[in-house]
DNA sequence: CACACTCTAGTTTTT
DNA sequence: CTAGAGTGTG
């Protein structure tokens, strides 16, 4: 243990020797946060403290799962194993199957995904005949979903006037009904959605005093990672957990606190000291991960926020080189410049693609990204977005699944009882809703007993239902005997949903195939892995709630050498070297949505130091002039974040020449800057930044003719189709001609200059006036 | 009840 | 633009 402690420095050493009282460990970002909570665990043990009696919670279970493996190896595997590590979600949801029956619900409760709870919303909504514009479901999820993470329970709900009183002026007067409504059913179904996983273990632990005391003794020391991302309730479960003992130790940093739009506090760290006595504080100030330039960067962007703790990062880094701030014309194009610099990166320093980071603030900006790496032949892999247990075809499977484990989860019974069609239509499926909601059972006991009942169904119908009862009947007996993977096999194929699947012969139908062929692989992984568990069941039931609470970063399969792409919000925890920071513009990032308060810009403002402080030698940042959003052109602006970096610690790039390009090879193969010889120049320009960049909706319009080379691919098409060269209109295109554009209407060609790839025309356009449009790239075309 | 077609809303961020 | 919901017809 000696060795290993003997790697800490100082401020690193003292608080992972500090084991009994409250203590908060205020640590900035690359500050070897997760070697203090490791060795600190592995410390505590070398000091007979029984693992048993350890409890850390962990904001991915990526994150405990390789803490895990580390104290593994400090202090060997057989006595880690004992240790109680994971997300708030895992740990008490696996209490809460114990504790089950006090709650009224079963032990093998399934665990809703916002899918489902979106859906069983929805369905809500239409069943009580409400407006669905007006209430959207989206929001009423969201709504409910903040309600539970206050622990304001149904009951709580209708007690408060205030509640009330804002709905009804939010024109919802029915949002308690739903809440209810959503509640009952859900417990109905035996389900619980992933707030019921905190709130619900409050309930726990607030009604049954002895399950609490039995807790608090079993978990004697506490630790909690990310704590600046912790919410009310899951405060209130720390609060009570570490009440008796008071051995409770909290790690974070108020800097990197970005969760705040799903009910995280950052409270919960500012005011920590007061909620116990004699709070030991120690602060990790010194990154060991970025350069000095990166370090500082961060540290002038994030002092532009009022609400912080006091803290000051530095390193003992070299400088490093600048950040480089690059613009572009469109998206397309940051894509292929961050691509093409990848390129460079690589072949210049013989680097892996795994040293290289993407980072976006939306899923959506990853698809141009994508295009550009892929013609780069440049292997990435994304992560987040739709998960791979989101996929339809893959819920459907699971759907079958869960299904097995829990007959009364409504959901999933929806979801396949008539996929593949075996005539049980929308129609029927709502009598027996009615008719569940009217005897208070399950929709699956209401067609178990559907003689037994006032359901009024065809003979038909009725032995396609039984039908339905008996092919889920079939697997829970074979449940008993197989494994998950030769149950799952056996349900793909009797269910029909292979043969359904077949039928489907586009490209898409043949990626859910093999989506559905990965499943089962992982299904084959899980068993195996399983059996080296002693203590794992490798039931269903285990490999459900595995997949329920699983999040993309969590499946880290090594699938090669592969530039990651993500959210910034996945990137948190994790650094690459080089790192680029794309899509920095005003509405995006900051996003539109939070810049209405100073608490949500604050929040956009440590979302991106966050992702500047993911860098270790290199950061990039992006921005285009115009971008594709929900599929038009439009406008954008340089996002304010890269004003308020200090512009000593910037290195900023504009092309002088805007990209050159070959438009036959534009089209398909390459498309890019490069492929010509040609190599964009740049030169150093002072960064001019946006003048009052709050107020800019429907300010003055961009001067569409200073950048007018929109979309390359797009625009070129019609060129190359008609002439097939860049020089098309090269002496073809004549003084006095009349031409057409796309935008700007007919207009009179005033004059030719130049010559090759930069011939430009000057084109007096009717009511637009006159344009100097580069041929190369102006979609023009001859009319008279 | 199934299937094909039209339309519309959506982009923050996730356990 | 695109997926998924909604609508209409056989």
């Amino acid at each position: 243990m000696e060795k290993y402690l003997s790697q800490l420095n100082d401020a690193q050493l003292a608080p992972t020797i500090q084991i009994d009282g409250p203590m908060i460990v205020i640590a900035g970002a690359g500050s070897g946060k997760t070697r203090v909570l490791t060795y600190r665990i592995a410390y505590m043990m070398s000091k007979d403290i029984d693992a048993f009696n350890i409890l850390a919670l962990t904001f991915t279970n990526k994150a405990a799962r390789e803490m895990k493996e580390r104290i593994a190896s400090i202090v060997g595997s057989s006595e880690a194993k004992n240790l109680w590590m994971g997300t708030f979600h895992s740990v008490f949801a696996k209490i809460l199957r114990i504790e089950a029956d006090r709650l009224g619900y079963p032990s093998n409760f399934t665990i809703y995904d916002t899918q489902d709870s979106d859906r069983l919303i929805r369905d809500i909504i239409k069943e009580m005949n409400l407006d669905k514009d007006i209430y959207k479901y989206k929001q009423v999820r969201s709504r409910i979903s903040s309600y539970k993470n206050s622990l304001i329970t149904v009951r709580a709900y209708f007690q408060n006037p205030e509640l009330i009183e804002a709905d009804t002026m939010a024109r919802r007067p029915r949002m308690g009904d739903i809440y209810k409504a959503y509640v009952e059913r859900c417990f109905k179904a035996g389900a619980m959605d992933f707030d019921d996983l905190l709130l619900k273990t409050n309930e726990l632990l607030t009604r049954f005093p002895e399950v609490l005391a039995k807790y608090q003794n079993r978990f004697k020391y506490i630790l909690v990672d990310e704590y600046q991302d912790t919410n009310h309730s899951q405060y209130l479960i720390v609060r009570a957990l570490s009440d008796k003992f008071q051995n409770i130790c909290v790690v974070g940093d108020d800097a990197q606190s970005i969760y705040a739009f799903r009910g995280a506090n950052i409270n919960n760290i500012l005011n920590f000291q007061k909620d116990y006595d004699d709070v030991k504080v120690f602060r990790l100030e010194q990154n060991y991960r970025s350069t000095k330039n990166i370090v500082n960067a961060a540290n002038s962007v994030i002092d532009k926020n009022q609400t912080k703790l006091d803290k000051v990062v530095w390193t003992a880094n070299d400088d490093g080189g600048k950040i480089i701030v690059h613009r572009s014309l469109t998206d397309a194009d940051e894509g292929r410049y961050v691509a093409s610099t990848i390129f460079d990166n690589k072949m210049n320093h013989q680097l892996p693609n795994s040293d290289f980071a993407i980072l976006y603030r939306t899923n959506a900006q990853s698809r141009s990204i994508e295009d550009a790496l892929r013609k780069r032949d440049i292997p990435y892999r994304i992560y987040g977005g739709l998960s791979f247990y989101q996929r339809k075809e893959i819920k459907d499977v699971l759907s079958y699944l869960r299904l097995v484990i829990n007959p009364k989860d409504e959901e999933a019974l929806k979801r396949v009882i008539n996929y593949p069609p075996r005539g049980i239509g929308q129609t029927t499926v709502d009598k027996l809703i009615v008719a569940a909601n009217g005897y208070n059972r399950s929709i699956f006991e209401v067609m178990k007993n559907i003689d037994k009942t006032d359901v009024k169904v065809s003979s038909g119908t009725k032995a396609k239902l039984q039908n339905f009862v008996t092919l889920i009947e079939s697997y829970q007996v074979m449940n008993q005997s197989a494994d998950v993977f030769q149950l799952a096999e056996h349900v793909t194929k009797s269910s029909g949903l292979i043969k359904e699947l077949n039928k489907d012969g586009t490209p898409e139908g043949v990626t859910r195939m093999e989506n559905i062929e990965e499943l089962l692989n992982g299904m084959q992984d899980f068993v195996e892995g399983q059996k080296e568990i002693a203590d794992a069941t490798g039931s269903l039931a285990e490999f459900l709630e595995d997949v329920a609470l699983a999040t993309d970063l969590d499946n880290d399969k090594d699938d090669g050498d592969k530039v990651s792409l993500m959210t910034i919000h996945l990137a948190k925890g994790l650094e690459f070297p080089y790192v680029y920071i794309v899509g920095l513009e005003e509405d995006l990032f900051p996003s539109a949505m939070s810049m209405n308060t100073r608490s949500e810009l604050e929040e956009e403002r440590r979302l991106f130091y966050v992702a500047l402080t993911r860098a270790e030698k290199q950061a990039y940042l992006t921005y285009a002039l115009s971008r594709y959003r929900w599929g038009k052109l439009v406008d954008s602006e340089p996002s304010r974040f890269i004003e308020e970096i200090d512009e000593e610690y910037l290195d900023i790039q504009t092309p002088i020449e805007e990209r050159r390009i070959n438009p036959m090879l534009s089209a398909d193969i390459f498309g890019d800057v490069d492929t010509n010889g040609h190599k964009t120049e740049y030169n150093k320009v002072r960064f001019k930044p946006a003048k009052q960049p709050t107020l800019k909706k429907g300010g003055a319009k961009k001067e569409p003719a200073k950048y007018q080379a929109p979309t390359p691919a797009k625009n070129l098409k019609p060129v190359s189709k008609t002439g097939g060269n860049t020089n098309l209109f090269d002496g073809k295109l004549a003084v006095g001609n009349m031409v057409k554009h796309d935008r700007f209407g007919t207009g009179e060609v005033l004059k030719i200059e130049g010559a090759g790839a930069d011939t430009k025309a000057e084109i007096k356009f009717a009511g637009v006036g006159v344009k100097k449009l580069l041929l190369r790239f102006a979609k023009l075309e001859v009319v008279g």
